[in-house]
Parts: structure tokens; C-alpha cells; sequence
DNA sequence: GGAAGTCAAGTCTCG
DNA sequence: CGAGACTTGACTTCC
């Protein structure tokens, strides 16, 4: 078990996310941040690394307009250097790495236009992670996509895409049940007929849920990840009170977070707190799981 | 220097 | 039918 965070640390005093509107595009500008934000991320897994963070999850945002029709820059040659630097910190540390492209990303939309931008954006996440050298236990998460009116041709389509992606993005891909349309059990379905892993959302389990118990929900992911894969990855959170329904909390309930880790036993799983104040509150957890044996190097 | 408006991309829900 | 939400603020303009 590893305890992680998204993209982003807050006291750090610098952002891996630096991009700048289309209008203000050019080689110069997209150089110079794309420097920036890879000298951010490798300060960031340094502080992750000594804090005993092992789960990362890298921003989508560290190549600015990466799959946009206005970029024809070989990013991935370029800084092919500074790519590999970060993969040996984070070989070198035995951490644990994730992406999640944004809800553009949609593989099933019934606008071929769509799915083929959504297939470059995959493309995109593929080539950083493997800029960086990573095995297939580095993961592309998405979410299953719309339902347009037709859940059945909506997950229809899924499959057929999902089997028509390159092997470079197949091998890291998995699903996330979402707290609207596609439930834990949606997600299963389309494992067993494509066999892509299910990563668990607890936050979006509680909201849409098709009924499992933590364990039990843990267990039926479990089996849809295969040894390459490596150890299951769960996405929690807890509800914000009062906010929305579905909102993250803005920090750490460790009540909460107790309750899971006891629920979720035995299985093992990492861990990526999808807490609003980050890095602070995966500390938090951190401190909390030091017990736990699943915690163990 | 700080506040306000805007930003590449899609879809769904709510008011 | 427009705004807000998404995993999430950062950039740009205007005062």
C-alpha cells in the first residue's frame, strides 16, 4: 500500500500545471514552460519522496496543448533528458505513478471527432509516461465517457474503442466508476468483456453506488488487475459537508479515512487522497496508516 | 498590484 | 437555455 496525492503541491511554491492561453502560443513560450514545469515536478517528487509519499499522480497539464493541432514540436525528444532524469527519481524510489486526463477525454462519444481527439490525448499521456520509462504499473485513468441516451450503445461503443487503442495506451489504461453515470458494477461489465482494470473511487461509489461494501467493491477490482498491472489503485475521498453533493473534502477526516482502511482489509491497494489540501492531508493519512501492514517496503 | 473575466477540448444536471 | 461541475486554477486584461 502506497499513499499518494494529485498533481499538485500546495506549499511547494510551484506548480507543474503552468500553461498559457492559445492566443499567446509559440516555441518559446511552450519551451520555457514545459521547462518549468518538469524542474516543478521533480522538486515535488522529491518532497513526495521524502515525506514517504510513494503515489503520484502527474498533472495532465505538464505539456501545454500536447495533443493540439498547433503543437508539431518533438516535446518528447526534446526534453527527452529531463524525462528520463525524473523516471530514475521515481525508479530509484520505488513510487508509484498515475495520470488522469480531463473530461474532454471521452473514447465512447458517438462524434467521431471526439473520440479521435480523445484517442491524442491518450496518445499524449502514453508518451510522458513513456518519456519517462515507466512499466505498465503506471496508470491512465478515464472515466467510462457519456451515455448519450443509450447506456447499452454507449458501453457498445466503449468496447469497440477501447479494442481498437494502440497497445502503447491499452497497457496502461484502466476505469473509474464516476459518480453520475457509470457505477462500480457498469465498470465490472466492461472488464470482464475487454478485460481493461477497474480503479475504485470511494467518493463516487458513495454517490453512485450499485451497492457493494468496501471490501466487497475492493475485491471485484482486485481481480480485474493482472500482475503487470501491479497493485490495484483506489481514489479516496470523502464528502465536503455541506457542499455538493459529491464535492471533495477540503481536508483530511481521519474517522473517515480509519473506517476505509479497516474496511478495506485485506486487500491491498494504493492510495490516492483526492483531498483539496493535498500534500498535507496525505501526510496526514500517511501517519495514520503507519500501522497498517500493508504499509510495509 | 490586485480584481475580474476568460480559458482547447464534452457532457450532463440543475436552476 | 445558460451556468456550473468535473480532478483542478492559472493566465490575461483592465483598472
Amino acid at each position: 500500500m502506497r499513499i499518494g496525492y494529485p498533481c499538485v503541491n500546495i506549499g511547494i511554491g510551484c506548480t507543474s500545471a503552468r500553461t498559457f492561453r492559445l492566443r499567446s502560443w509559440s516555441p518559446e513560450r511552450f519551451r520555457s514552460t514545459v521547462r518549468e514545469n518538469l524542474a516543478c515536478l521533480s522538486r515535488t517528487l522529491g518532497f513526495n519522496i521524502d515525506h514517504g509519499l510513494l503515489f503520484f499522480r502527474i498533472t495532465s497539464d505538464l505539456i501545454p496543448f500536447a495533443s493540439h493541432p498547433v503543437n508539431d514540436l518533438d516535446w518528447q525528444g526534446e526534453f527527452a533528458g529531463d524525462f528520463m532524469e525524473i523516471g530514475d527519481l521515481i525508479r530509484g524510489s520505488g513510487m508509484r505513478i498515475s495520470m488522469h486526463p480531463d473530461q474532454f477525454t471521452l473514447i465512447n462519444s458517438p462524434d467521431e471527432g471526439v473520440a479521435v481527439r480523445s484517442v491524442r490525448e491518450l496518445e499524449y499521456h502514453a508518451a510522458v509516461l513513456d518519456a519517462m520509462d515507466m512499466d505498465a504499473t503506471a496508470k491512465i485513468q478515464v472515466h467510462v465517457g457519456g451515455v448519450y441516451g443509450d447506456r447499452e450503445s454507449a458501453m457498445g461503443r466503449f468496447l469497440d474503442r477501447y479494442r481498437d487503442l494502440s497497445p502503447a495506451i491499452r497497457r496502461r489504461l484502466v476505469i473509474e466508476n464516476d459518480d453520475r453515470l457509470y457505477t462500480l458494477a457498469d465498470c465490472c461489465a466492461l472488464s470482464r468483456d475487454c478485460g481493461v482494470p477497474v480503479l475504485f473511487d470511494t467518493l463516487h461509489h458513495e454517490c453512485n453506488s450499485s451497492g457493494e461494501e468496501t471490501a466487497a467493491a475492493l475485491a471485484l477490482c482486485a481481480r480485474t488487475w493482472r500482475g503487470t498491472d501491479g497493485t490495484p489503485m483506489t481514489d479516496y475521498s470523502s464528502q465536503e459537508g455541506g457542499a455538493r453533493r459529491g464535492a471533495h473534502a477540503r481536508t483530511i477526516d481521519l474517522a473517515h479515512f480509519g473506517a476505509f482502511l479497516a474496511a478495506s482489509h485485506p486487500h491491498d491497494t494504493d492510495i490516492m487522497l483526492e483531498i483539496k489540501d493535498k500534500e498535507k492531508s496525505a501526510i496526514l493519512a500517511l501517519a495514520a496508516a503507519k500501522t497498517d501492514p500493508r504499509l510495509a517496503p
